[in-house]
DNA sequence: ATAATTGCAAATTTTTTGCAGGTTC
DNA sequence: GAACCTGCAAAAAATTTGCAATTAT
């Protein structure tokens, strides 16, 4: 738990209970929609509200804290901000994989132009449960 | 017009004036949201319902017509369906360009153990214009 | 003629807001 | 103790649904 704390406060964010809760749950899961954390963490902390919800993931996303993974339709994921990688999304059962990226791509990435600060890199398919059933 | 009746039946889609009208303005727009398709086509539509567009919407997509484009914070815009590219996306001034993908990228691509069905590739940072000013 | 589509109004779902009371540093 | 957070309830925004009338093929 001490470690939710510290990224938080390095992050300029008190460490509160239902932050840490948020965060815990992000971390756990992985990749993890806003209806998700509510419902995991309400497992721990009945009286936290969506709205809690809402205005933390706002916040944290702008702290640097986490990042948004948007899922082509379907409500956005969230996950605990990491080195930089890409996401295996299996159209099948809908897992979620973070994938490096391979430092040739990103050279590849670079553009006359355009001065980059992120990428999103989302690749949709099969994963390799999902080719063999 | 006659491209977009004839886009439609291609993908098993009645012609209605609506749909043309729809597809007229996220061609017009290159990257659009549905608000921004209401308002557009109202102009020319007064009639036409918000329901329709989302009903549309959803078909569109999934007849391959139209793809969707998730904007980080923002809602989805909407594109034509076109040869497999990537978006450069301007934080600043929120204007999306297309951009081919490199070969050499798509190569780097290829994962071990997944079936890649089609890629989703956000580049965030400052276009051309916002970097001079 | 048939099956599909539209527009409307209502329902539902999702997200945001304001504020009184509580918590963190 | 000052500034910030939370939970609630209510508001606002976004999306979906059912159905009678209309339209495309």
């Amino acid at each position: 738990m001490k470690n939710y704390i510290t990224l938080l406060k390095e992050n300029d964010l008190k460490a509160t209970i239902q932050r840490t809760s948020i965060l815990k749950s992000i971390d756990h899961a992985g990749h993890i929609n806003v209806d998700e954390i509510y419902e995991e963490v309400k497992k721990q902390y009945p009286t936290l509200s969506l709205a809690t919800i809402y205005k933390n993931i706002i916040l944290m996303q702008h702290n640097g804290v986490i990042i948004e993974v948007p899922i082509n339709g379907k409500k956005s994921k969230y996950e605990l901000k990491k080195d930089e990688h890409m996401h295996l999304i299996c159209q099948k059962c809908g897992e979620i994989q973070d994938q490096e990226i391979n430092p040739q791509t990103k050279e590849t990435l670079i553009i006359e132009n355009f001065q980059l600060k992120s990428s999103q890199i989302n690749l949709y398919g099969l994963c390799n449960k999902c080719q063999n059933s």
